[in-house]
DNA sequence: CTAGGTGCAAATAATTTGCAGAGGC
DNA sequence: GCCTCTGCAAATTATTTGCACCTAG
């Protein structure tokens, strides 16, 4: 399973106060080779076994060379020594350790970490990192068989398919939303807008469609992997509690509001998502549909707007004003 | 601050081929007298303060066999050793670690939990413990002025306070929920069944209520100490979107369907927490309370049975089984 | 009386540091 | 040429172990 995967540009990195040099390279080339999370020591016998002479010492002055610069991550397991993992192409993410075999699987929860932020938030506490670890046994220690994992090589693959994953959910979710809203509208204007938001999540849906199929033929076993990216919010797609509402009947005003607060959540989606993928056509993908859906937004909001006014000159505003029902 | 919290029984502690001595209790007595998160080498000074003759080995020995015989946790903030913390009276928890001060406060969250269990689900893992860790700044680091916080002594008081606070707010739409089911309810069996409950309810209220004002009479800061314990469902209680559902009118039938549901939630919010009680009188509150919320849940389901067979006596049974509907 | 507990000193294990020399910019 | 990197060995820190002796059950 690919070794070739693309390593980053070495020749860019140079952080604070570091200089480069061949033993470096040397030692940030074995380490961006390994998939596991390795130890320091265990590096030192890698590296010392594809050529002599480099010292132990080095190995954890690289390495921390390299946490500082941003190209690995140290994380500890409770072993009683640290280990290292390659942040190229990696978004941050949790482990689940098994106490049996010690390997460790990844995965990240957008649900686990919103919550950790509030906690956060409720005690005045400045966060700046988390660490999430679920100890146990795996399945493999406990049932013997084989089962297809997430190693270091994979995990941005099957970040990026549970993130297309979850855009594709949304965007079918957004779909029915508007398609619902367009029919049921009785107002001319708002109807357009209406249509005209499906149209275009149709169109996103295209693209994040073929994006899906492309990134499925890079890895054959990929589709069958276990799930990275947990977030039960947009896993049947943000719009589906829209479109629930709908279903049960609401007017022309509510319809517009159910729609800007489903954008609101898509955008922060898309954004939080586009965030983490490192520079690569993933992240491109996501952070112009983070934009999108920010500019279909405002788009609901100014028809909200203009929708309100309009009724404005029939019956007097009796209702709470728009500052506090939008957003 | 109390330095004479109330300590575990040690006569009885005699874990796995475990035998006490007169050293071990000297250690496990400067041990649980402690309130924060001592390292072996910490806890060797302090012991060797009060009593010479004691080694390094036999701290370390003593140690080990306490998080044997569950009377101290293990904790790793990654600093390179570990630390220790009671278990005594101190639920298990979280940590949120300031990387400035590197002083830590504990918080449990159980939507948190639940995340983590749902995730080890999913990947099959069996999981065994888990550690939650958010680092960053505590608030007296960044603003420089003092805050009430959560030390090891406070832990069992305010853990007390946060469960009874949800335990009131439940409480209290549960009477809300069966107050407003009653006045609704046509049947009337299904209305005398409603009043009873709203009257437990009631009683349960008062209850817990006299117990939390006991429980401020111990600490007079306990009130203006920060969350320990989060949980969204219940900060709001368990009733208050059922309550919310009959506001917009429902038949008997569903109002007891929703109540049904209710007490689930109910029993199980009471159980795992008074599980996480130590034996203390909180536990016995809980314990019985969550006995209680099953009888509840039971008597409405005959309830609901009762109600479906009479109806059926009129109207052919067009829905699906009770056994799909009832939990 | 005997398994297990204890102190001390020595052993390990992971990681850091001092220093003289080598190498990048 | 200056400043940083590097190797090696020695130092440091946290924790464990061997061993002769002691003590609870």
């Amino acid at each position: 399973m690919g070794t070739d995967r693309p390593l980053p540009d070495l020749a860019t990195l140079r952080p604070a106060g570091g200089k480069r040099s061949s033993k470096r390279d040397q030692i940030l080339n074995v380490f961006l080779r390994q998939q596991a999370h390795l130890s320091a020591d265990e590096l030192f016998e890698l590296v010392r076994r594809e050529k002599a002479g480099i010292g132990r010492a080095t190995v954890y002055r690289t390495l921390q060379w390299m946490v500082t610069a941003g190209v690995a991550r140290k994380v500890d397991f409770g072993e009683g020594r640290s280990r290292f993992e390659p942040s190229y192409r990696h978004p941050r993410h949790f482990h689940l350790i098994c106490a049996n075999c010690h390997r460790s699987s990844e995965f990240l929860s957008s649900d686990v970490e919103s919550l950790i932020e509030e906690i956060a938030a409720a005690r005045h506490f400045a966060p700046s990192q988390s660490v999430v670890q679920i100890f146990g046994t795996c399945e493999e220690c406990r049932t013997g068989k084989q089962t297809s994992t997430i190693d270091g090589t994979t995990t941005e693959l099957v970040f990026a398919r549970d993130a297309l994953r979850m855009a594709i959910a949304t965007e079918r979710s957004g779909l029915e939303f508007y398609t619902r809203a367009a029919a049921m509208t009785k107002d001319v204007r708002g109807r357009t807008v209406f249509e005209r938001l499906a149209g275009e999540e149709r169109e996103h849906l295209a693209t994040l469609q073929k994006r899906y199929r492309e990134l499925i033929a890079q890895d054959p076993q990929l589709e069958s992997r276990p799930t990275f990216l947990f977030f039960k919010g947009a896993a049947s797609g943000l719009f589906a509690t829209g479109a629930e509402q709908l279903r049960k009947g609401v007017n022309d005003e509510q319809a517009l509001l159910i729609g800007i607060e489903c954008e609101r959540g898509s955008h922060e989606f898309f954004k939080r998502y586009g965030e983490r993928f490192e520079d690569s056509e993933g992240k491109q993908v996501f952070l112009e549909f983070a934009d999108e859906e920010r500019a279909h937004r405002d788009l609901l909001v100014r028809e909200y707007r203009s929708l309100r006014e309009r009724q404005g000159r029939h019956r007097r505003s009796r209702r709470t004003p728009i500052a506090k029902r939008v957003r």
